[in-house]
DNA sequence: ATAATACCTATAGTAACTATAGGTATTATC
DNA sequence: GATAATACCTATAGTTACTATAGGTATTAT
């Protein structure tokens, strides 16, 4: 292999994810495709291997292919504003924090709902019970 | 409607889902194969709109379908045993748990990213610039 | 030279729905 | 009783972000 030049395995090693993985960003256009070999295989640079880092990390903090997208476009623009950057991670961090909300909830019903079943072989269990009563409030859907 | 019987769409709006919901979730066995109206249209009955509530409930703490349908299963064989309920309970509350903590270091790094970027047009936004930058521990993919 | 490993494409599967197309049933209005 | 609006039906495809498989070729090691 020509120095600087890697195949997909050693590509997909460095940034910590799977060779099919690699390829499917390719398929999703997060990677440019790259050359080939003579005979057809995936012949990666350094700054591949960035490239897929910086998508690792992104998707990491769970920014979505789509935002992924965005942002690669700025980083590809080179005079990307910070502030649309900016927008982006600030909106994706609400977000998150939308589903920290969620789960916090979810975990304290959840907490609940457990502390009152002894876990015996009770004919009534206070969880399903739970689950089957009627407090409309509860069929709301989180927001995701 | 004969009374006690109802149609997809009163069902649906009881339990707070989608008709298309609510057919799918007989596709998987969540839900009974209801009586049909003459013409082929499905009724349902009261106890079919407890047992979609108490699906919907479920999914919204985020029990998987595969969790609900061994609840389900639990509250079928009548002869259910608290254990088994609580221990299905108990270890999605775990799972939610590991989210949490996930989102939580989600959280705590995208606010980080943030505050260094002023958002103005500077030639090296911060955010992207961790994004790119080299912490290999930032490379773990989070627990789903 | 041979065997083991890594690579290739194309296609299907995953979770939990949602959407669409093309058609029939029921209900309301005149 | 006719017509129109709405609700319902089945079957199929699309969504997200990969993962898995099949069947075949390339590269590397022995
Ligand atoms: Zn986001
Ligand atoms: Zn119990
Ligand atoms: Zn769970
Ligand atoms: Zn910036």
């Amino acid at each position: 292999m020509a120095k600087g030049h890697m195949a997909i395995g050693a590509l997909a090693r460095i940034a910590g994810c799977k060779v099919e993985t690699v390829r499917y960003y390719e398929l999703a256009k997060l990677m440019h495709p790259p050359e080939r070999s003579p005979a057809g295989q995936r012949r990666y640079t350094e700054i591949d291997a960035k490239r897929l880092s910086f998508i690792r990390r992104a998707r990491n903090l769970g920014f979505s292919i789509e935002e992924v997208r965005g942002l690669l476009a700025m980083v590809d623009d080179q005079e990307h504003s910070c502030d649309s950057v900016r927008a982006t991670a600030l909106s994706h961090l609400q977000n998150v924090q939308q589903r920290l909300a969620d789960l916090r909830t979810m975990e304290s019903v959840l907490g609940d709902m457990i502390s009152e079943c002894t876990g015996g072989t009770v004919p009534d269990c206070p969880i399903l019970d739970a689950l089957f009563s009627d407090h409309p409030e509860d069929n709301r859907a989180p927001s995701i």
